[in-house]
RNA sequence: GGAGGGAUGCCGGAGCGGACGAACGGGACGGUCUUGAAAACCGUUGGGGCGCGAGUCCCCGUGGGUUCGAAUCCCACUCCCUCCGCCA
């Protein structure tokens, strides 16, 4: 959630927010609904002052004058009740319309939409061609994906990773995980189901309530990332300044419903609707957010990079970066059979926006700040799967890259 | 799944419906003393909102309710503990 008190007195955090998409006059209707709800709230605060004070004296009155005095207490009570429901009113609307503000684009961000986000660097080399088959083809006729059974028993967008697909993502899931502890992460398999309050504090609710599983009979629901959980281990917690910045890593399965993309990637498993992944979260310092989230950007270049896949680095527009995102990168692969760059990780800094939901704070001299959280992708284990089965093979053979090699036991399948 | 007990500040732990944002103990921090340290002694020590400010309001698991007044009474929920049953 966006502060107000900043966005009442800072231009410059107004006009982030207008670079991204709001409804016009969103803006300036939770400026009106704070001031109403401002002047409210003193009005309220002083009835309760003189009703306080009207009830201590209450107590130390003598028995005979007490009646008298109960009656007073009592008709400012009426008054005091009577404010404090249009108050109660005033604060669900402002809340209504704080929650649909978004999270101001840094200065650094490209404007405008999905196609206006600005490429930083290209690295690797692209192949001539397609490839000899696509990852679909390629992967069922090795072996490595089943979907002929896994849609039958669980509906399309589903398949079953087999033999060598298996290990290769046990493979995958190791190099990075042991990586990221290297770089001082705390590993973590967090729960998959949780409650809605976790779902609406990490932001998710109720904007994107239509993406997510539900599960018995609406008590829980099932993650569509790990970030959730992550960013519930620390709700409510004013942590000292040396635990900054707390980096994690969560390892799990993540569950979407994919509405809305009918016909969109049906082949093989580049869009599904269950996949694991392992997940950078971080609580940082605020003043040392930017640094955190180009450190976060390196390392998940040092991983794609480091499979030997060409991709691009994406600044992405601010039309495009989500409610939360001040700022986000894209990775981008090379797809070769489509002959384009596809999203394979992405890595964004919230700043305080989640954190204020979320409750989680620093303790400093000057009092306690709000932390700034960062995510990112550190593997789609799926979908770097589908790059990689289109990068490394001929047609028959799969070449496992050099630095998974240690983790999976083979250097290559042939079939 | 059934029966009972509990939730208070960094921790432990009190708290006849009015004097409680909360005793007391411990810890932590600052100071005195000391060559230094320990001990002893003195002091400080929760969070949040509104307001230029004086100030004021809110928070004793969470949400409701009763009352002039709730940490204290009532209801619901969540979590924890004990016992029984079941179980990877």
């Amino acid at each position: 959630m966006i502060d107000l008190k900043r966005l009442r007195d800072e231009p410059d955090f107004r006009a982030g927010i207008e670079r991204k998409r709001v409804a016009p006059g969103l803006i300036d209707d939770v400026l009106a609904a704070d001031d109403a709800r401002r002047r409210l709230l003193t009005e309220v605060e002083e009835l309760r002052a003189r009703q306080n004070a009207a009830s201590k004296e209450i107590g130390k009155a003598a028995p005979d004058e007490r009646p008298a005095k109960i009656a007073a207490a009592g008709a400012l009570k009426d008054e005091l009740t009577a404010r404090e429901q249009v108050l109660a009113e005033a604060d669900a609307t402002v809340r209504d319309l704080a929650l649909r503000v978004p999270n101001p684009a840094d200065p650094g961000v490209p404007s405008g939409g999905e196609d206006d986000g600005v490429v930083v660097r290209e690295v690797g080399t692209l192949p001539a061609g397609p490839p000899a088959r696509d990852h679909a083809e390629f992967a069922e006729a090795l072996g490595f994906i089943e979907t002929v059974k896994a849609v039958e028993m669980s509906g399309s967008r589903f398949a079953s990773l087999m033999r060598e697909g298996v290990l290769l993502e046990l493979a995958l899931v190791n190099w990075v995980v042991s990586r990221l502890v290297a770089e001082g992460f705390t590993p973590v398999v967090p729960p998959v189901l949780v409650r809605e309050q976790a779902m609406e504090e990490a932001g998710f609710f109720p904007t994107d309530r239509s993406q997510v599983y539900e599960v018995d009979d609406g008590e829980l629901f099932l993650v569509g990332t790990s970030e959730i959980p992550l960013s519930a281990l620390h709700r409510g917690e004013i942590l000292s300044a040396d635990a900054l910045p707390a980096r994690y890593a969560g390892v799990s399965s993540c569950f979407r419903r994919e509405a809305g993309t009918y016909g969109k990637d049906t082949t093989g498993i580049f869009r599904v609707h269950q996949f694991d992944k392992v997940e950078m979260f971080v609580y940082a310092d605020p003043d040392h957010s930017d640094d955190e989230h180009e450190r976060i950007l390196a390392l998940e270049e040092s991983i794609v990079g480091g499979l030997g896949l060409p991709y691009r680095v994406v600044n992405i527009a601010a039309g495009d970066l989500g409610a939360a995102a001040a700022r986000k990168y894209d990775l981008e692969v090379w797809l070769p059979s489509e002959g384009r760059y596809r999203e394979l990780t992405s890595c964004s800094n919230y700043r305080d926006f989640s954190a204020r939901r979320l409750g989680t704070r620093v303790r400093g001299e000057g009092g306690n700040r709000l932390v700034h959280t960062l995510n990112g992708t550190a593997c789609a284990v799926g979908r770097t799967l589908v790059f990689l089965w289109e990068h490394c093979q001929d047609g028959d053979t799969f070449v496992v890259p050099d630095v998974l090699r240690p983790f999976c036991g083979f250097d290559h399948v042939t079939r």
